[in-house]
DNA sequence: TCTGGGGTCCTAGGACCC
DNA sequence: TCTGGGGTCCTAGGACCC
């Protein structure tokens, strides 16, 4: 007879705010608000303390209009260095645990404690790591604690901050499944409405939904939904998903809409650069590469190629992007340029012939990286990344 | 004077092969 | 003499997540 697993989920609250007040006491008990490029149109809230979300700040606003909701907000730049090199701690902190640690992003992970509860209660093992959490980095965390994965996550975001919520499944009637399926991770926008539209109102309801026919309609992702609404979910914890990634890519959204060709090689030649050396530090690969565009309407298009020989220096992704872009731009104004690569595959295995191995020459003995310089200078270096411990709005 | 950046997974159609 | 089925690869787009 096999006894059922324990998972916890840990999410650090306002991550990137707490880990600038763990820094700076000063900042303490104040509204914070990080933000990246203030000055131009691609300066919006990263994440804000509870104090600035208490006057209405949220993640993805204009600064000004953070300013406007909560006039006393202290607006700091992110320091992303730091932010990792605190994650890193926070990390090798939960695998002094356990090695059965599973890291999702900079700021949550899960931990699967069976074999550490057999004989300790789960909730007093979560208030040892909350506690060391908190001792040793000054950071809060809430931690969920459930069967699954799934119901683990669901469970830490019940009480923030510093909160511990256990799920049990003979208690989903009441704690779950009241929940409107806007709350449900996995969930979106598209997905909430279309729900909602054919009278599917809450978690429960999913989950009482005649399964045969919810996946008629939603497919392989409605069939996850629905066992995960009845509390299951077979994902294990996987120490090992992070290294296995499948794509990575360098977009940036311009500080002014560009309708000029050399401008825009310009732009991709930027972005190749930084891709290529993500490539060489991942010690990667690439077969595939796409192209992102999108309009100043919104409209995103994205067009991909296959290649032979793989891809790896800046001049070989630049050359390639260029011309995928030159053949599919419809001449309109862009709001924003990406180049993604995939099939990659670990430089080790890859022919030899190819001198990949040596990296190129610094960048700034690129002729090219002056004028990107300048165009940078000009423009503003890309962002960031958003949403850290805020549940993105999904519409309601 | 709207709305960043880096990912994953899924679907669906067409090409191509047997 | 209007007619297959299965498999794989490639491409484009969309939903979702942090």
């Amino acid at each position: 007879m096999r006894k059922g697993k324990i998972i916890f989920h840990v999410d650090m609250n306002s991550f990137y705010a707490s880990v600038e007040m763990a820094e700076h006491p000063e900042l303490r008990g104040k509204p914070l608000a990080i933000a990246g490029k203030v000055e131009d149109r691609r300066g919006i809230v990263v994440t804000s303390s509870y104090e600035a979300r208490a006057h209405g700040v949220k993640t993805t606003m204009q600064v000004w209009e953070a300013k406007r909701k909560c006039p006393g907000l202290i607006v700091k730049p992110p320091h992303f260095d730091l932010y990792r090199s605190v994650s890193r701690k926070l990390f090798a902190l939960l695998r002094s645990y356990t090695d059965q640690v599973e890291r999702v992003s900079i700021d949550e992970g899960y931990m699967d404690v069976t074999s550490l509860t057999e004989d300790r209660h789960p909730v007093q093992l979560a208030q040892a790591i909350q506690q060391q959490i908190k001792d040793q980095l000054a950071l809060p965390c809430s931690i969920g604690i459930a069967p699954n994965k799934f119901m683990a996550k669901m469970a830490s975001d019940m009480k923030k901050p510093m909160g511990i919520t256990i799920l049990r499944k003979r208690e989903m009637h009441k704690t779950l499944w009241p929940l409107p399926v806007s709350e449900m991770h996995g969930v979106g926008k598209k997905t909430a409405e279309k729900l909602v539209n054919i009278g599917i109102k809450t978690i429960g309801d999913i989950a009482h939904y005649p399964k045969a026919a919810f996946v008629e309609q939603f497919g392989k992702y409605g069939e996850r939904l629905h066992e995960r609404a009845n509390g299951y979910d077979p994902r294990e914890v996987d120490p090992e998903a992070e290294s296995e990634f499948k794509s990575i890519s360098q977009s940036t959204t311009l500080p002014r809409d560009i309708q000029d060709e050399e401008e825009a090689r310009l732009v991709l030649h930027r972005l190749a650069y930084r891709l290529s050396r993500k490539l060489k530090e991942k010690r990667s690969l690439a077969y595939q590469l796409s192209i992102a565009i999108r309009y100043s309407d919104w409209k995103n298009i994205s067009r991909a190629k296959t290649v032979q020989q793989p891809l790896q220096t800046t001049e070989d992704i630049a050359q390639l992007a260029f011309q995928i872009f030159s053949t599919h731009w419809n001449g309109e104004p862009i709001r924003l340029l990406g180049i993604t690569v995939q099939a990659l595959e670990p430089v080790t295995k890859a022919s030899k012939q190819l001198d990949l191995f040596t990296y190129e020459q610094d960048a700034s003995k690129e002729p090219l990286f002056n004028v990107l310089q300048d165009l940078e200078d000009k423009y503003g270096s890309s962002v960031v990344r958003l949403g850290i411990d805020d549940k993105q709005e999904k519409g309601k």
